[in-house]
RNA sequence: GUGGGCGUGGCCAAGUGGUUAAGGCGCCAGGUUGUGGCCCUGGAGAUCGAGGGUUCAAAUCCCUUCGCCCACCCCA
């Protein structure tokens, strides 16, 4: 039997109302700030994603779907939302619209990761981007947008950690510091620091070996070494977030996953969640549009796994279901009521109302079952009789009584009831 | 890529060498001649993940392989 690729899922709706309610939260969120939906392709230019993730990191080095088509070029499934929705920017010109510009979207990302819980190689992100918006108070917005996405849900015990790592100047100079605070230390360091050391110093910072994080934790900070500009967006940042009484955690050693970014970064994590906790990250990315070929645009945004706020809807128990169609099922009684009872429920979707046809071939008795087993609260039963005198009979399957009414008095009789 | 756990009908699951592989849920049918949910009765559905080996005999022991889950790495 063929089974689905490693990783991925099929979803089935009707047993996991949680998606749909997080993929509607999130939509209408995003719009009440603004944002308007972007669908970006579902495979990519290969060098976008190498250009802009960095060729150093795990994304990259090891986890991007890439293949050749027919044409002989690379491409690589959507690795990641922002680079995406930066270069569709420039594509479209969007640069010469007023800024900035608020984009959202929700598609899946792929990663050749063996799979565990919260992990997979299709994954669905929910992400906003804030495109030309270089203040703080852009960064701020994007935050509480997050926040309230949390809160929307229903979510509790969710943590917001945020760091921020500089622009590249400051950054090469603070980079400088690490390596000589490390410099000592390299051969104590596990086999990953050692290569993060020559590679990516940055990542020294966020090693969960337990020798390396007592390292780690003494570091210089970042923070305590920012330039003149980076240091007041931080400060402004970390008072906006004040004012609009949102609570966070400076986290020193949180540095992010792609070289894109910049100044702020953020992660919001489930209290005592493990390494596959983070259900939002994002930051700053000011350098990224002009690295992809526009002129200097500053962006700021983040990505969210609704796999991962599923998961932490079912671990919370929280009830999301809606409530669902009322369906009427139409049952009849042999072949020859078959054309009456099409009438009746064409007529019946013509009003809105949702309803289905029972099998033929099956005994009332089965298609009663059937009905609810659907769950319909209203059943309708055709004849011979009622095909006679074109008239319904109405059951209601909540009170268990029924009566005979007229074809033209239906609609009556639905809205009254 | 590394480490651990697990694979028995659609789902849950007993069974740890010996006749036709329990049970529950679900499904189908009957008990009601045109009527559900409860109850009763019956039925369908499993080459015990796959392949090979040991044995008179394997779901059960051994080997190989595939798949799933969990953890590490990293990320949403």
């Amino acid at each position: 039997m063929i089974q689905r690729p490693r990783g991925t899922s099929d979803f089935l709706h009707m047993d996991n109302p949680h998606w749909a309610f997080v993929e509607s939260s999130a939509a209408a969120l995003a719009q009440l700030y603004g944002y308007s939906r972007i669908d970006t392709p579902t495979f990519e230019s290969a060098d976008l994603f190498v250009r802009t993730i960095g060729d150093s990191t795990d994304i990259v080095q090891k986890e991007m779907y890439t293949f050749e088509d027919k044409g002989g070029g690379l491409l690589t499934l959507r690795a990641e939302g922002t680079a995406p929705v930066c270069r569709a920017f420039l594509e479209h010109g969007l640069h010469n619209r007023s800024l900035p510009l608020r984009l959202y979207y929700l598609c899946p990302v792929f990663r050749y990761e063996r799979p565990q819980s919260g992990r997979y190689r299709e994954h669905h992100q929910f992400g906003v981007e804030l495109l030309g918006a270089e203040g703080p108070e852009a960064d701020a917005e994007v935050i509480a947008l997050a926040c309230d996405l949390v809160k929307k849900l229903g979510l509790e015990d969710i943590e917001l950690f945020v760091n921020s790592i500089g622009d590249p100047s400051c950054r090469s100079e603070y980079l400088i510091l690490l390596s000589e605070y490390y410099q000592g230390t390299i051969n104590t360091l596990c086999n990953d620091c050692k290569d993060r050391f020559t590679r990516n110093p940055l990542r020294l910072l966020d090693c969960k070996n337990e020798h390396c994080s007592v390292i780690a934790s003494g570091a210089p900070k970042m923070v305590d070494n920012l330039c003149g500009p980076c240091e007041s967006h931080w400060q402004k940042l970390l008072m906006y977030l004040n004012t609009v009484n949102i609570a966070y955690d400076i986290d020193h050693r949180l540095v992010r996953g792609m070289d894109y970014y910049t100044r702020t970064v953020f992660e919001f994590k489930p209290k005592g969640s493990g390494s596959q906790g983070t259900i939002l990250g994002g930051g700053r990315y000011d350098g990224l549009i002009e690295q992809l070929g526009g002129k200097p645009t500053p962006g700021i945004g983040f990505g969210s796994g609704l796999e991962r706020l599923v998961l932490n809807l079912e671990k919370k128990q929280i009830n999301t279901a809606g409530r669902a169609p009322e369906l009427v099922v139409v049952l009849h009684h042999g072949d020859e009521c078959v054309p009456y009872a099409m009438e009746v429920i064409n007529h019946l979707r013509s009003k809105e109302i949702p309803s289905v046809l029972a099998s033929s071939g099956k005994s009332i008795k089965a298609q009663m079952r059937y009905a609810a087993s659907l769950q319909a609260k209203t059943v309708i039963i055709l004849g011979e009789d009622e095909v006679n005198s074109r008239c319904v009979t109405v059951k209601d399957m909540l009170e268990g009584n029924q009566e005979t009414i007229k074809f033209e008095d239906l609609n009556n009789y639905l809205n009254t009831s």
